[in-house]
DNA sequence: CTTAGAACGTTGCACGCGCATCTACATAGC
DNA sequence: GCTATGTAGATGCGCGTGCAACGTTCTAAG
């Protein structure tokens, strides 16, 4: 009984996996739909906003913040010109590298971000977090560290 | 150290958020990716093949099909026009309502979602199922029907 | 110094999606 | 029968995204 995943899948581990996609897409609409319609904001945009909020003088290279909200480096342009549009953000010339520019928050945007925090917590809160357990949240946690090896992208 | 997470939330909670986050997308994207690749099938694509085949008769309405593959009506009108513009989908009347449609998986979508099948397996093996072992697939599927309660939408 | 290659960010383009709207049909109330 | 309300799909439109290509700048090799 332990192991037969070689060359096929049973339809238990199909399903866990189906489920899987249903609560992430589930999630993360619910939360979506709560910070647009409370605050405006996309929940890429708050992504945007609470990575740069979280780092050194609130401020990240294209590159890097593409990274880390996940978004291609084109996408990610685009979303500055929307969040810079509207104040949140700014770019500033790197000084080190002439080709870098970083993009920082403003005060404006550090504002928004803080007035849409306690919808994105309470939001992840009673779609996730609240639902599990201690203990729970502890093997999600394990798992997760499992699928996603510091040898991330 | 058990109950603290009414007002705000601890910062190993956010990461286990943030990392499950970046998982969904991580695998998603490999397993599309591949897909394309080898089959030139969309993930969407496969789900409605997929979907279909497990129906009787290999057909549904397009209602229930958007519902289970997460995409709106519109968003599923148009899928399923590509998918019939490349054979692999019809459209059929139904008879009990003039209004209805049913999706039909064609043989030679069949076909297509069979070659494709292998690649879909290897992929939420290699990303998703191969990476945990026995107990933690049981754990995990226990939080999923906890986070994913039967009366879903 | 010069040149080749890589890296950073932006732009043109096409695609897929959701929302609002529309038409056709169904169902309930009169 | 007729009208009102609701439902199934399709369509117009706008938005957000990724890919490929481009210009600019950095770095390494000669």
């Amino acid at each position: 009984m332990a192991s037969e995943s070689r060359d096929s899948i049973s339809s238990e581990e199909l399903v866990v996996w189906r489920m899987l996609q249903r609560a992430q897409v589930r999630i993360t609409r619910l939360l979506e739909a709560d910070l647009l319609v409370e605050h405006d904001l996309a929940l890429a945009s708050y992504d945007v906003l609470m990575q740069l909020s979280e780092s050194p003088d609130r401020r990240l290279r294209m590159n890097d913040l593409a990274e880390r909200v996940l978004l291609s480096r084109s996408g990610l342009t685009r979303l500055i010109d929307r969040l810079q549009r509207d104040g949140l953000v700014e770019r500033e010339a790197c000084a080190s590298d002439a080709r870098g520019l970083f993009a920082v928050l403003t005060d404006a945007g550090a504002l928004r971000l803080a007035e849409a925090t306690p919808t994105y917590l309470r939001g992840i809160r009673a779609q996730f977090l609240d639902v599990l357990d201690a203990t729970e949240l502890r093997q999600c946690a394990a798992m997760l560290n499992k699928l996603f090896p510091a040898s991330d992208t």
